[in-house]
DNA sequence: CTAAATTTGTTTCATATGTAACAATCAAAA
DNA sequence: TTTTGATTGTTACATATGAAACAAATTTAG
């Protein structure tokens, strides 16, 4: 028999492609948010929402929880330094460390963003439906779980 | 009444993270099997993979099926040509358009890389399980139907 | 205690990406 | 017909990315 199959494969319905072409359907109309209300990169908003959910962390683990490079967040964590939305403090004992908050004004940003990113994920249920929305967010976690155990 | 609300926004359960977050595990799991065993790019892929379902196309129709930006698909065109896996040959009646096709070799590849996809496709069934894998393919064809008229 | 190994975060460098400008060609309008 | 306006695909340029090298600090081994 054959080694290889002539049937075509459809990429319109292989997951690989599926779920990157989801993804940025929907990363690209979120990106609008906090980029027009906020002029924030996809890197720099991670990093506002993982502090404004965590409080203080490390570089690193703003890079665990966000699941982005170190080279972002320290660039990301950079920028935000210079908007004065982020504070950095050395760790007393490992001085390798830096702690990192936000300041007043990146936690008054942060909770304006996090509004709008409820209200842009309610939209998002109301478009694709309870069911539909349900059944993403369990595929979503189900990958997580069997995948997520990666360094990224 | 508050402006703002103080509930953190939680990241690992928000849509377009958790998407964007499977997403790139997946792809970075496909990814080695075409670069590994091809050497190919991702815009490669899915040229190769987009002439191989649809069998000739032009740069353009190869952008509008795989959601690649032309700049990409113009690139992943040259560097299959050089290869020999794709063949180009200009319209008769405009001569602004060029039909693309795989030659002999590009298309042995594609039936080699199809059929890993597949069972790259059907481990990672097995791996979330029937049910979730329905759930997450009814989601994400949710998305594609709502936010899928986009350009991109 | 000293040396080797590890950790943390930054920077360098090569590559990948998309916007915008472009040349070539064709279509539509005047 | 001329000329104005799309369309197709490539290229130039500026930005984004990550691998690798790195400095500084800490930890572990011997």
């Amino acid at each position: 028999m054959d080694k290889t199959d002539k049937t075509p494969l459809a990429l319109e319905a292989f997951l690989p492609y599926t779920l990157s072409r989801a993804a940025e359907l929907v990363s690209r109309r979120f990106a609008t948010i906090y980029k027009d209300h906020a002029g924030l990169t996809r890197p720099e908003w991670r990093t506002l929402a993982t502090l404004g959910q965590y409080g203080t962390l490390t570089a690193t683990l703003i890079g665990a929880h966000s699941s982005m490079h170190k080279t972002k967040v320290s660039r990301a964590v950079q920028s935000l330094e210079e908007r004065k939305w982020l504070r950095r403090s050395t760790d007393e004992n490992d001085r390798r460390i830096e702690h990192l908050e936000l300041t007043r004004e990146g936690e008054r940003n942060y909770r304006k963003l996090a509004e709008l990113a409820r209200a842009f994920e309610a939209g998002l249920k109301d478009m694709l439906g309870e069911e539909s929305f349900s059944e993403l967010n369990r595929g979503l976690a189900a990958v997580e779980r069997q995948l997520g155990t990666d360094v990224f």
